[in-house]
DNA sequence: GAAAGGATACCTACCGGTTGGTATCTTTAT
DNA sequence: ATAAAGATACCAACCGGTAGGTATCCTTTC
């Protein structure tokens, strides 16, 4: 607030900044209770700042989503270039992704983020789109029935992941990560 | 509106219709755009006759995921008591109710369940107590590493439910049951 | 058995508060 | 100087919830 005067205008950061905000806010009280007004606090600038960077809220909303899923995509990206086995790459890949988007057993704001905004029916496609997308590139080494389990199971860890908030459902993570590993390696 | 007069008057029907629209509308634009008048509408009431049977909205969500929840378990119990195999049985019975929710057309209450969960920390308990409670219930049938992944799996599947509404994600759903199933059978 | 009378079910109308969004002015950087 | 960046003040719409009235049902009483 004070430092916005003295501080020099950097508006790409204060953008950021408000994506970071919104998107750390919609992990702490959910997506319905972000406030337009909250984000704009939160990141030093008034409502009317607000709207400069952003036409609307939804804009913000896409922006943090399109942010997430790109975040996701690039340690898939990554995670598939350093595998030298062909069959299962991907879906190794993901699973592992899921993974470390946990810490401590615990689900990462990010995760909270992006589940939350499956209740977006636009932003479902968003997600739905970029998953085809992908598993039509790997078709050829990812369209076997035990590695959609697999990324199924990875689906279904991600959701626990916001239970464990709450209690511990799952005992021994690291065990389990190590048998979905194996479950995506040829037999 | 004009029938409200003639017809005999029933609160438990007029209660029933005001949970089930609730579900379906909270399943058709997430729970975050439900609201109490739309809910009064759906059902042929209005706002103030909706506040006659529910004290306030977050009581009215309460009841439709306590009503969800008691759905499930009463299906997750059917399946129990049909079922001969001991091991796994909890989990084969959690997997193929999974898969029931999933069948009936494009608003699946297994998916208003995940939405009302992630919008609400203490829906999120409800979830996790009955959860533990059943787990805890059939510790030693149920606690295989790999009957686990079953049933993250089957969450997954609940999640990309959700997708199915703007596209096939899931190719075969036929045979990834059986493949599922025969996950839970012992080796 | 029917009128009385209280309880239940429901409606109309409204209120306080919040939210997304806008119009307008001031400050800063180049 | 001028265009971007941001502040201030404000609005129209909406939402949950309340107040108070009316119709309908169910007993009770004679």
């Amino acid at each position: 607030m004070s430092t916005a005067h003295t501080r020099p205008k950097q508006p790409e950061l204060v953008r950021r900044a408000l994506l970071d905000c919104a998107a750390r806010l919609a992990a702490e009280q959910g997506l319905a209770g972000l406030t337009v007004q909250a984000v704009a606090d939160a990141a030093g600038v008034t409502k009317g700042g607000f709207f400069h960077h952003f036409p609307s809220k939804q804009a913000l909303i896409d922006a943090v989503f399109a942010d997430l899923v790109a975040h996701f995509d690039g340690e898939v990206e990554a995670l598939m270039a350093a595998d030298p086995e062909p069959f299962g790459r991907f879906t190794r890949a993901y699973v592992e992704a899921t993974f470390r988007e946990r810490l401590l057993g615990r689900a990462a704001p990010s995760t909270i983020m992006s589940l939350s905004m499956l209740a977006d029916p636009e932003l479902r496609l968003v997600w739905s789109r970029w998953f085809e997308g992908r598993m039509a590139q790997h078709a050829e080494t990812d369209a076997s029935p035990v590695l959609e389990i697999a990324r199924l199971a990875a689906d279904g860890l991600c959701l626990n992941g916001l239970l464990s908030l709450d209690s511990t459902v799952i005992a021994d993570i690291e065990a389990l990560r190590a048998e979905l590993a194996a479950l995506t390696r040829p037999r």
